[in-house]
DNA sequence: TTGTAGGCGTTATCAA
DNA sequence: TTGATAACGCCTACAA
């Protein structure tokens, strides 16, 4: 049998109470009987049981991360992140892995888990703008990104648009002409797919180059597999391209793959550069170019929005949107470095903090 | 303030028990009360009080998986392999990062979040044959890997060294004579390491190979940047070789980078493989041959041995040892296949089932 | 088939 | 500075 504060109490000649007061690190206590409880705790192996401790405060020093899947290495780097911020300020992350299905994610709000944790850090896939109530709960949630906008949570989002811009631009101001895209979703209007495609077009635009419907790859998932897949159908369609602009760093690595085996030479006949910044850009051959998207700075300012709504009393304080800097980070697959060097900083794209309004959940 | 089983039993006019008996599924309930209750949690919105429950049932439906790091594909892709098996369980994960350091591995065993679940999964990396005695605890542990055999736990381990042999093998077997190692950890004598450099020797043995301290390179930590240099430090000291075994994929995909920063072909004049068959592997160029070490096996007869022994009554049973299949999988970057082909089955090498004797704990 | 009583281990309240 | 006592919400016995 598990051993009770009662049985420290005992042992210590104290009150159960003046045990949980040093378990507490209560500090009105007489060192000689922190001493003794501290005696009684070692010896007799004593550990805080959390279920009682969460049944009594309504508290589960847990919170949620939910993603599509860890496999993806983007999510994984990112749960690593929120793992050790939520670590650094005493709390445990639980992950769910929604595999992007709809019922997944409508589960993520309400299903059997909910009561697990005290709070959502949530990245949705399939959700979107007509499901807002759902998000309507009785815990705090931050969402990452921007599919649904208006619902009654904190916000961090990536520079979606303003990074594919740049990313287009500096490809274009290497003197590309036929930029393809890899990774759209047909007449998605929300999502990153359908962000990052803007700016896409805002940097054709502003570069002054015709957009061209061949140019435009579509991937339902972004995978390495499909990235390859939209790749190799485009160069099999015949398409010209100098460029690619692949949405995010696994299609990327697949289109990479894809033009490797058309034994088309990167970056000499083309230019690439993905999205995200994943470690594994560094070391494809040759080095990825990609669009650093502040992983990071995305993870702490998650858990740092959540845990402060976590603890927060009173009115409830006004949603935000916070959205960190992005960066383009240059590197072989766009010429940017010689072989063999580091990634060298391109461009900075700054991000922001506004207040949303909501109306109060 | 939170719904409870009372003001449901209120809104449905039965007792808290009925209630208990409904949410838990009891049989023996006339279909017209529990249709009273259902619609009383609808209308009321009840969740169970997990904390509650936990407390009375002094179970948590959590378990914990201990890794080093899940920005680490190999163990991303391990998470989401264990998750799933779990979920299917109607089981919860909490993941721990223990960044391989010593402290934080003795603190999964003993720490603050160590009542939070019911058992635990355990990857660990600093820990070892000397510290069994850490191991021995109340609730029940699976370790993977075979760092701490003899430990009062069941054991989930990869087909190390028969697996390296065969890699070792099939590196021979395509008239390769000059095979470098590449992750190697002087003078340890337990763990990944020393055992599948056990395997490359003995397939070096076999295949009549003379052993080379030469081809021989150090990489402490098995990220691709430690990969990648020594594989630099190996092609800088002029060590003549025709191919390449890094003990895992992310070494692998380092040391080919450094291969095509030195202008040397791979599988022309350098065959490679590598050990885990992460998913990047297939998308590398030129595609990695790999060791496949039975991952998803792996994590599912994990979950499965672990929940066994939660909800195990009575004498506890012998301690096993597992030990899945493992396959070597050939692609491009030993010539196995074709450019743009998928990868082929080398070989297998069987595993098996053990039981263990260790005093009970 | 349903209800009542009691306790799981902790923290909060209020005295002492 | 410390102690008694009452919840927290649920489940297990046992009774009806």
């Amino acid at each position: 049998m598990a051993v009770t504060m009662h049985d420290v109490a005992q042992r210590a000649g104290v009150s159960i109470k003046t045990v949980s007061n040093v378990v507490n690190g209560y500090p009105y206590i007489r060192a000689e009987t922190r001493q003794r409880v501290q005696s009684a705790i070692e010896d007799l192996g004593y550990r805080v049981n959390m279920s009682a401790r969460n049944l009594r405060t309504r508290r589960t020093g847990l919170i949620t991360l939910a993603v599509p899947e860890l496999s993806l290495p983007y999510f994984a780097e990112l749960a690593d992140s929120v793992i050790s911020a939520a670590d650094t300020a005493g709390w445990t992350v639980l992950i769910e892995q929604t595999s992007a299905s709809r019922e997944r994610e409508t589960d993520v709000l309400s299903g059997r888990r909910r009561h697990l944790t005290d709070g959502l850090i949530f990245s949705p896939l399939a959700l979107g703008p007509d499901d807002i109530a759902l998000f309507t709960v009785d815990f705090p949630i931050v969402i990452l990104g921007e599919r649904v906008f208006g619902a009654p949570a904190d916000h961090v989002t990536m520079n979606n648009v303003a990074a594919a811009k740049a990313a287009t631009l500096h490809l274009a101001s290497l003197g590309r002409r036929r930029i393809a895209l890899i990774g759209a979703h047909a007449g998605e209007q929300v999502g990153s797919a359908a962000l990052r495609t803007a700016g896409y077009l805002e940097g054709l635009a502003e570069a002054g180059l015709p957009h061209d419907p061949a140019l435009i790859g579509e991937a339902g998932l972004w995978h390495r597999s499909t990235g390859a897949e939209a790749m190799r159908r485009m160069l099999d369609d015949g398409t010209e391209i100098d460029a690619v602009f692949a949405l995010n760093d696994a299609l990327a690595l697949g289109a990479l793959h894809a033009l490797h085996a058309h034994g088309i030479d990167v970056p000499g006949q083309v230019a690439l550069i993905g999205f995200d910044d994943v470690d594994d850009a560094k070391y494809s051959v040759p080095a990825l170019s990609s669009v650093d998207p502040g992983r990071d700075q995305i993870a702490r300012t998650a858990v740092e929005l959540l845990l402060e709504r976590i603890g927060a009393t009173g009115d409830p304080a006004p949603f935000r949107r916070v959205v960190p800097d992005s960066r383009i980070v240059g590197r072989e697959s766009t010429g940017d470095v010689a072989q063999g060097q580091e990634g060298r900083l391109v461009s900075v794209q700054e991000g922001g903090i506004e207040t949303v309004e909501v109306a109060s959940g």
